[in-house]
DNA sequence: AGTCATGGTTGTATTTTGCAACCATTTAGT
DNA sequence: ACTAAATGGTTGCAAAATACAACCATGACT
């Protein structure tokens, strides 16, 4: 008797597991859908930031501007770049003067970088002109749904993270 | 007296605009942290599925996976990526044995693009890794809310999308 | 002090990308 | 039906991005 119950819980288990993963899959299309889209639209941002601005300095500069001051290796890290890169790309960023560097207080071997005045204005202006192109479309969305997605997100954030 | 109560329903719809703007921009925090984290995880995955896989090729594959045979122009429109940079990968992929080439019935310049089974299997290998991965993490989350999490995406992503 | 790890820069070879020219085929205009 | 323009795709070429390794300076650990 016991061990029927039993198997019938477990039976309940493995169905939601079934279905567990099958919402999941969907998830992870919805995912896909989603970062091809920003790929498509990461170009031109990074263009209306500056007009020199590559594909990979502008997440960089984006993140500075997002998490705050950070050391380069910080960036390799975040973006799994070779710090090399970071390194090339850190100073396209200074010669634009879109960030500046500190010495580091703690660390005589590290800078601190942070976004300019100049860049926070540029993400600004760009932040702005995407808020006019989303304005319209997104005004049939409550605020309280977009909170509930983000804080969505935020907890599969947390749950696929380390 | 009339004056007064519109200026009022403006003042309100003023005030949701201001709340929905702080709403997207937690969202867009979110997304942000996404996609780090997913472009961090590409390289792993692509060289899962093969190790001659970059991660250009990779998102490629899994998009013909996903969504079926495409042609390359397709592709190219999806990744905003020239036109020839896909032949190249297609090309790539062909070598690799991971897609197949048939021509187009209703248009003789193009190709239909599809997955080989051995890259149907290779990706399903994949996936199952990763099921394998997060499955204790997810398990705390009930199918309800994982869907509910897609839904909200899904609506996101038809908002932005053309 | 001595060893090793870490932050960062630079040189070099390889890869990737974008642009343009090109061909074949399809579509539109007249 | 005929020409012109547009589209799918390939390839050559130059510019850019990247990884890898060597290297220097500083810091951490013993």
């Amino acid at each position: 008797m016991i061990g029927a119950m039993e198997d019938v819980r477990r039976d309940d288990v493995r169905r939601d597991d079934v279905r567990r993963d099958e919402a999941v899959r969907g998830l992870e299309h919805e995912i896909g859908r989603l970062l091809r889209r920003v790929r498509r639209g990461l170009t031109d941002r990074a263009a209306q930031v500056d007009p020199e601005l590559n594909a990979t300095a502008y997440p960089l500069l984006a993140t500075l501007a997002e998490f705050g001051p950070h050391r380069a290796s910080d960036l390799a890290d975040m973006f799994a770049l070779d710090k090399g890169a970071v390194s090339r790309v850190v100073h396209q960023l200074l010669e634009l003067d879109l960030i500046e560097r500190t010495p580091d207080p703690k660390d005589g071997r590290a800078s601190i970088l942070s976004v300019t005045s100049k860049a926070q204005a540029r993400l600004a202006l760009m932040v702005e002109a995407r808020r006019e192109e989303f304005g319209a479309r997104l005004s049939g969305w409550e605020p309280e749904k977009i909170d509930e997605l983000a804080q969505g997100l935020a907890r599969f954030n947390a749950v696929i993270s380390d």
